[in-house]
DNA sequence: GCGCGGATGACAGCTTCATGACAGCTTGGC
DNA sequence: GCCAAGCTGTCATGAAGCTGTCATCCGCGC
């Protein structure tokens, strides 16, 4: 699940970015309105996250003309505590959600959780398919009752393929929602490792992970 | 949800009240301190919105009183815009959370939903768990029938850790709950340190702290 | 059988965590 | 007020284990 931050105050940017990244999150900063552009032009994000006060203009213009494009990405809008004005606006145009500032940050990944949740179709954070039991919240894996220790990088993919559940995903995909641009220079092979490393602990649940040569991966019920 | 609301100010305490009642919290209304004791000596809240300007006194006294008393619900600060002393004050003294006047009612709202939720999942204040045996009230921590001494700190981590058991708890989070605005800067390093101190103090309980490498730690019975 | 995309074991680097020692500060007793 | 005791948080050092690369092997599809 990839996530473009856009706020300019590094500290903030940084300090969701982080903490976002804990809860399985990978995440692109931007701290103009520039380089939301750019960033949203070159990939697809799970959600965005946008600061309205910007250096170079007001992060409802781009709020704007993302709807006017036709992208219905998920937005949740930061504002500051008095501009009822600009909050309103906002969720008029668009916006999915608002946080006050200064926001907790376990206010914000709950938000993020509920938003690319409702995008995915799951009504809640808890996925049961075989005798796998998955809750993204609570970062617990569970295969036929026991619980299964898995890493951050290994509980994203498996998040991922659970909410594409039933469809093929391109390794690229995958690749883009496991690394922001930061780790654009990790080799794709990666993905692959990964996928085997999940199979290794997903074995025995009832759920598998197809390859698709040249395709992708696909997660589905065995059989 | 029931919460308490100790405001003078019958226009911002009944807009309070409101608000929250269509946010779905049943609230009581004490415009002195002393019908606030009265209201919480009757009933307890999921928490306590406490105004520290009030006829009879400051909030901060009722605040102290209750924190001495042994009573952990959680109290949102109401200030004046630019009465710091206070705010930091009352966060020493065991505040939750503050709001400085004049506050949006929504804002009000996320921060008591924030607050509450951090408190859910625990009915009462004693928890048995393997040998251990811990009340929050009391701040009396029992392992295997003795008797265990344990700081404020490490008692506040474990309380932390308990209600969240079985759920991995990102080391921010756990920060967040042990330290207010006032320790930011506090290194992070500080949680691993409590963790390790509480570990032994633990040991031989059938209760662990799991590690679980770059998302967090979790508390749950050994095995 | 051949070629290419994928699978997988081994490994080194590096981040993250564990822990003992210590100094500053708070608290409570006198 | 002073002193002692203990709580707190910093630092440094070493361990642990996650991460991604490499090399090699596999097997599908032609």
């Amino acid at each position: 699940m990839r996530i473009l931050i856009v706020e300019d105050t590094t500290d903030v940017a940084e300090a969701a970015s982080a903490s976002l990244g804990r809860a399985g999150f990978a995440c692109d900063i931007a701290p103009t309105l520039a380089d939301a552009r750019a960033c949203a032009d070159i990939t697809g994000y799970a959600a965005i996250v946008l600061d309205l006060n910007l250096p170079d203009g007001s992060g409802r213009d781009f709020l704007r003309e993302r709807r006017r494009a036709g992208d219905l990405t998920p937005v949740l809008v930061l504002t500051a505590q008095f501009s009822v004005e600009d909050r309103v606006g906002a969720l008029d145009e668009g916006a999915d959600d608002y946080l006050v500032k200064p926001f907790d940050l376990r206010e914000l990944e709950a938000r993020l959780r509920a938003l690319t949740r409702r995008e995915a179709g799951r009504a809640e954070n808890r996925v049961r398919l075989g005798s796998l039991d998955f809750d993204a919240g609570a970062q617990s894996l569970r295969v036929g009752g026991a619980a299964v220790t898995a890493t951050r990088r290994e509980l994203a993919l498996l998040n991922l393929l659970i909410a594409n559940r039933g469809r093929i995903m391109p390794k690229e995909r995958l690749f883009d929602g496991l690394f922001g641009f930061e780790n654009a220079d990790v080799g794709t092979n990666t993905i692959e490792l990964y996928v085997a490393r999940l199979r290794k602990k997903l074995s025995g649940s009832g759920v598998v992970i197809e390859t698709h040569r040249g395709l992708g991966y696909r997660l589905d019920l065995d059989g």
